[in-house]
DNA sequence: GCAGGTCAAGTCTAC
DNA sequence: GTAGACTTGACCTGC
């Protein structure tokens, strides 16, 4: 059968891992509400996942809320301690994937010195955060190559210095193509000169096309398997993302991807989650 | 209880 | 130089 996962919440959202606040709400009485809220909402939807036989599972960005940013006490992080021990020892009896997706604000190849800074900081909470959980070594943290500004190449350049510097990076960073700017075979030749994995996004690329060649991506994975990305176009404005998956697109990757697509990790990015898995199953028993 | 305004962060485009 | 789009759900204030 395939792999297939959903991210960050169900499709009622009664069961979701990004419960927030707000900043001027921010104390570690919220931080604590929140957090307990949100690993109920994990453990609900790994059994979820466990009922759909799905094999990956994508945390919320607001898992442990403003776990980055200035205001959040140091001394804040011994007190949740407990609560992520807790948390790491529960998920020692499930056999799910589980990755990170920091938001649009990690930028590694800004010319201001200033992001990359705080885009290091917040990876570094985010690589602290997946060491309490007990995150297996294949529980990638995907990020975007970030912006052009006005010369790719050597935008390009800054973002491989600035992985290059923080080798440290390396043990869980991968790089996503995007709609606009990277494409997949950009993304590849990135991966491929830092030696990380790459996450394919089948949307993206085709709204980004390039010449992209799938054995090299699945090379790019030393360790674990094989991450890809599956929406469908939405209503309305450019890369907005659909509540289902037209069958059409997971036929796209079966005929990218050929026998190796059972062996791929394929994250579902529908605004209906499980649902969409669900109808996607079905249309696969149907038509196959 | 509900609706609508607003939200940490970056980049890019249009004006 | 700056406002707004991007994309997005969720918080939270005000009614």
């Amino acid at each position: 059968m395939y792999r297939f996962g959903i991210f960050c919440s169900n499709e009622n959202n009664s069961l979701s891992t990004n419960n927030t606040t707000r900043l001027n709400s921010l104390s570690f009485q919220k931080v604590e509400e929140k957090l307990k809220k949100n690993i109920e909402g994990l453990f609900g939807l790994l059994d979820l996942s466990v009922q759909n036989d799905y094999k990956l599972f994508r945390l919320g960005n607001s898992f442990v809320p403003f776990l980055s940013h200035e205001n959040f006490s140091s001394d804040w992080l011994n007190k949740i301690e407990y609560l992520l021990d807790q948390t790491k020892e529960r998920l020692k009896d499930y056999n799910i994937r589980i990755t990170m997706h920091p938001s649009q604000f990690i930028v590694l190849n800004s010319p201001k010195q200033n992001v990359i800074d705080n885009s290091l900081r917040e990876l570094k909470m985010q690589f602290w955060l997946c060491q309490k959980l007990g995150i297996k070594d294949d529980g990638v943290i995907l990020i975007h190559t970030g912006g052009e500004y006005g010369n790719k190449d050597s935008a390009i350049q800054r973002l491989i210095n600035t992985v290059n510097k923080n080798d440290w990076l390396k043990q869980r960073l991968a790089i996503e193509n995007d709609d606009r700017i990277y494409n997949a075979n950009e993304v590849l030749g990135i991966c491929k000169e830092l030696s990380i994995p790459m996450v394919f996004d089948i949307y993206h690329h085709t709204l980004n096309m390039s010449d992209f060649n799938k054995d090299e991506f699945l090379s790019t994975y030393k360790i674990g398997t094989p991450k890809i990305h599956l929406s469908s176009k939405g209503d309305g404005k450019f890369g907005n993302h659909a509540k289902f998956i037209e069958y059409q697109d997971f036929q796209n990757i079966c005929e990218l991807f050929g026998n190796d697509v059972k062996k791929i990790d394929i994250m579902v990015e529908a605004k209906a989650k499980e649902l969409a898995v669900e109808r996607l199953k079905k249309d696969i028993l149907n038509f196959e």
